[in-house]
RNA sequence: GACCCUUUCAUCUAGUGGCCAAGGAUAUUGCGUUUUCAUCGCAAAAGCAAAGGUUCAAAUCCUUUAGGGGUCGCCA
């Protein structure tokens, strides 16, 4: 039984970093149908909020991942983290210290000048005395004072920490309240996790939260530690390198499952294979396959596997989520062949939606490199005529191919190249050289109102000459 | 500064001593398909950070150097 978990701090967005470990954990719990669950890291009450809460709640479900029972929440579990402080304390593997913080900031800045990794220097570890007047005292947790700390990392191998590294951290601040690691190894041990997988930037917490383990006699987890994601020049991942927030991702038209494929695929492997659906992820899942180095974001792909994702979409499921894009087409009878001629030329929904208005609304104007091209010589001449053979065929005019036939006809009759008529059709209809195909617009404007759309370029032509 | 992690095309990656004069994908460029654009197909260009070792043989093992990242809280 495999029992992983994502542990955000509810003090924000769920960021695309956050989104990918917890992908991790959970593809790999769900591959061993195991457990995945969510535990809220709220023992700062300070720095919370509800609205971050329901952020990363709601990132989730729109990646549909989802969590086993109810999230735990810290906050609530302070009289257990006191119950093995207490233990802790009584067994002699924890003690109180008296430092003051002007202390500690002296003695960290001396370390600092002997150019030494900063940590406690354990002066009350075995303090028996009478203690100082007038200063709440932290507890700190006994570490090991020689060796090494050594753990098998599920992606990064044998870490070894030399255990003059890992100081007397504090367990508990001056006022009761336990500190991160802590509570991390505690929640972590009780609530029967098997695999933790989680950012590096935790790499060195864990010889911390093992000296917890080991303090309190709990089984330990494996861990695996996965490298950061960072920007294209791979410098530290940034607002300002595009979109952090998951949920930024929704509103730039992007699709869950590319999503998840692109970051499925940032720091992991399965031989050569790019597309992943969610199901084939479970499947092929395995935290051995990550990567030990970090990954540099760089969007080209995820526009890509959007595009494939769009593509490969329903036309339905489309039409769903274009609600959000201010398209309404749901109702419309011609959804399918509208869909149809877009969805390979959007990458986005945004895109995508952009597309379609293009044919939905008349064109507010001609592009002028497009028009002077297009509209010129014989080009009003086709075009009041082509409108005439239009109308005379109109009943039997109702898809793509139907309007094909006429336009073949036409060239035929008149002895002329496509582009002749097509031309000038296609910047009539649409405004703009390119585009979809033309048969597939006339299909879906109708007679009417292709008609209606050359009668305003023949217009707009008698205007301008 | 100290400690830890890491280093294959611009980017994501395959590769665990001989199948590698390094494979795939994206992006780029060219060609083809298409009335246009897009899609799609084909092709090109592009890399083992550097230097030393070990070995009959090294992208793969070792050492050093350089680059990048992380951590050094009574934050999480």
């Amino acid at each position: 039984m495999i029992t992983t978990r994502f542990a955000p701090s509810p003090t924000g967005y769920l960021h695309i970093g956050g989104l990918r470990t917890a992908l991790f954990s959970w593809l790999w719990a769900r591959k061993n149908s195991g457990k995945f669950l969510l535990r809220i890291e709220d023992t700062d009450l300070s720095r919370n909020s509800d609205e971050a809460l329901e952020a990363i709640l709601k990132a989730f479900d729109w990646v549909g991942m989802s969590y086993d029972g109810d999230a735990i929440y810290q906050s609530k579990r302070f009289d257990i983290y006191a119950k093995y402080i207490d233990q802790l304390l009584e067994e002699g593997k924890a003690y109180k210290c008296y430092m003051t913080k002007d202390e500690l900031t002296a003695l960290r800045e001396e370390q600092m000048a002997q150019g030494e990794r900063t940590r406690y220097d354990g002066r009350y570890r075995d303090f028996t005395g009478t203690p100082p007047e007038g200063v709440e005292p932290v507890i700190r947790i006994k570490a090991p004072l020689d060796g090494n700390i050594i753990f098998d990392d599920g992606i990064k191998g044998e870490i070894c920490i030399s255990a003059s590294e890992v100081d007397d951290f504090v367990i508990a601040r001056a006022g009761g309240v336990p500190t991160y690691n802590f509570v991390v190894a505690i929640d972590d041990a009780l609530m029967g996790l098997t695999d933790v997988i989680r950012g590096d930037d935790h790499l060195y917490n864990t010889p911390k939260q093992i000296v917890v383990y080991e303090a309190l006699g709990f089984d330990m987890p494996k861990f695996y530690h996965v490298a950061m994601i960072n920007n294209e020049q791979g410098k530290k991942l940034s607002k300002r390198d595009g979109a952090t927030d998951v949920m930024e991702y929704k509103t730039l038209g992007y699709l869950p499952e590319a999503l998840l494929n692109f970051l499925v695929r940032l720091g992991w492997s399965h031989g050569d294979q790019e597309i992943f659906s969610v199901e084939e992820m479970i499947e092929l899942f395995d935290p051995k396959d990550i990567n030990k180095s970090s990954s540099n974001y760089n969007l080209d792909k995820l526009l890509w596997l959007n595009a494939h994702y769009i593509k490969n979409s329903s036309n339905n499921k489309l039409a769903q989520m274009l609600k959000d894009f201010g398209v309404d087409i749901e109702n419309h009878d011609k959804l399918e062949l509208l869909l149809d001629a877009t969805k390979e030329r959007g990458k986005t929904l945004v895109e995508l939606a952009n597309q379609i208005n293009l044919i939905l609304n008349a064109p507010a104007e001609y592009n002028p490199k497009a028009s002077k091209k297009a509209f010129k010589g014989t080009a009003r001449e086709y075009l009041e005529e082509f409108a005439n053979m239009l109308k005379n065929w109109d009943s039997t005019l109702h898809t793509p191919p139907e309007y094909h036939a006429v336009i073949d006809k036409f060239v035929a009759d008149k002895e002329i190249g496509f582009g002749k008529i097509g031309q000038p059709l296609r910047v009539s209809l649409l405004g703009a050289m390119t585009g979809s195909g033309l048969d597939e617009i006339m299909a879906i404007l109708g007679v009417d109102e292709t008609i209606n759309r050359i009668q305003k370029a023949i217009e707009f032509i008698d205007n301008r000459d």
